[in-house]
DNA sequence: CAAAAAAACTGATATTTATCAGTTTTTGAT
DNA sequence: ATCAAAAACTGATAAATATCAGTTTTTTTG
């Protein structure tokens, strides 16, 4: 089912531009001639905030969190990367360090392009830098929408709006019907959704009650979509 | 003073990076030819979320808010663009509508350019998109970190950051030995805080008897920079 | 498959921040 | 300069959320 028209999933958490699918298969082969394969398990750090950055990545298989560290350790998920998403191309063009961290939060698979490649392929094909600004730009809508959940919505209706995104993020390969089950940390969500841990598991058993969720173990599975669209406030 | 060093401000709140200025005179005519110039007032709104764009914005003089609403009516302050700054090209790369609000926080004057113009120069200049993402990616990180400070800063420390960045936003065009005079009401310094305005008043008589500013009416001077980047805990 | 480790969960309490109902001060218009 | 309106400010209280100190369940590993 769709959340079109019931909640912008698309504004809150998908680049769905594609940005590499504008090249053609010979920019492609150019692009990807230095391309480089990881795999990599969950916790594996991709890159840290402040490192200097060498490349972009692309995200093939599984599931990425982006994230800052506070002084206490407590990590705040600034946005989470599926497949074919691009990530750490910012910081390449801006000439900056990295702003966040990058982690796998399941088995995962990375491509990695040199950014000498990347830069190469941005001066030499219009269209590529195009889109890429059009990527940008659409990323730029998810975080300002992303500063307005964390800012001015309640606990219980940001876990709300975390539960609603990784809902979409966890059906990929599934079909239309089956029950999607997020497979998320306790304390993933908890940094998604900024709470307290404790406070995620309290309000996830009130969830339950009120026929929104069920749960195994640990994976989530949405029951109702509409009452926790409902529960999510979405004007 | 600079605070270079000891707080990264310009991580914080400047777009230092003149996207303008890498045009020729020659394109610089092309990309004004429709140009149009408007004189706005206090609480004078530029673009309004949700609406179509229909053109970019330069800040000429002034200062602009730009922020999100609410279902309460809450204004959460995103950004605060000075003189130079380019407002509201995201939606026009992207083709989608404005994902934020803009209003001027005191007299100011922008100019309006028509997007057909814009996107005109952007397919002529290669230059100009590549100092465009360049731009973008800069704004990334400042956005990333507004998320951190938001989500991860207790009350008093997202005050003390609001006043290191408006302290810098308000020095354009003072001598650096002059004291600045942060002129802002109390309401907005709460929307920037992410607090609520009898709070921001309660800290701002703290911070007064902690000797790190004064209050001239609704004028606020930072009397001590480092005591307020302590107590911003910046690490 | 049993033991150990890790994660999930619970209840009580503390802390932070917002809200409400005002009073006082400042600002802007005549 | 005066008055009305707006903004700044104060104190008391309420609500939301975090923290602490555990117990129970689930997952992982030898």
């Amino acid at each position: 089912m769709s959340l079109n028209g019931i909640f912008p999933i698309d504004r809150w958490n998908f680049t769905t531009h594609s940005v590499l699918s504008v090249l053609s298969d010979q920019e492609m082969a150019l692009l990807t001639r230095h391309v480089t394969e990881q795999r990599l398990f969950k916790g594996d750090v991709i890159f840290r905030e402040g490192a200097v950055p060498s490349g972009i990545f692309v995200v093939r298989s599984g599931r990425v969190k982006k994230y800052k560290v506070d002084q206490t350790g407590r990590e705040q998920i600034i946005y989470l990367a599926g497949p074919g998403e691009l990530m750490g191309y910012h910081p390449v063009l801006s000439g900056e360090r990295y702003a966040d961290s990058a982690a796998a939060m399941e088995e995962t698979m990375v491509s990695f392009i040199p950014k000498e490649d990347f830069m190469d392929m941005l001066a030499r094909s219009p269209v590529f830098a195009l889109r890429l600004l059009k990527a940008m730009s659409h990323e730029f809508t998810v975080l300002t929408n992303t500063i307005s959940v964390i800012a001015q919505r309640t606990g219980p209706e940001r876990l709300a709006i975390a539960l609603i995104v990784l809902r979409e993020k966890f059906k990929y390969g599934l079909n239309d019907h089956d029950a999607i089950p997020i497979n998320i940390s306790r304390a993933d969500l908890a940094n998604m959704a900024g709470l307290a841990e404790e406070n995620v598991i309290r309000l996830l058993s009130e969830f339950k009650a009120e026929g929104i969720l069920s749960t195994q173990g640990r994976k989530i599975i949405i029951k109702d979509i509409h009452l926790l669209v409902k529960r999510a406030n979405y004007r």
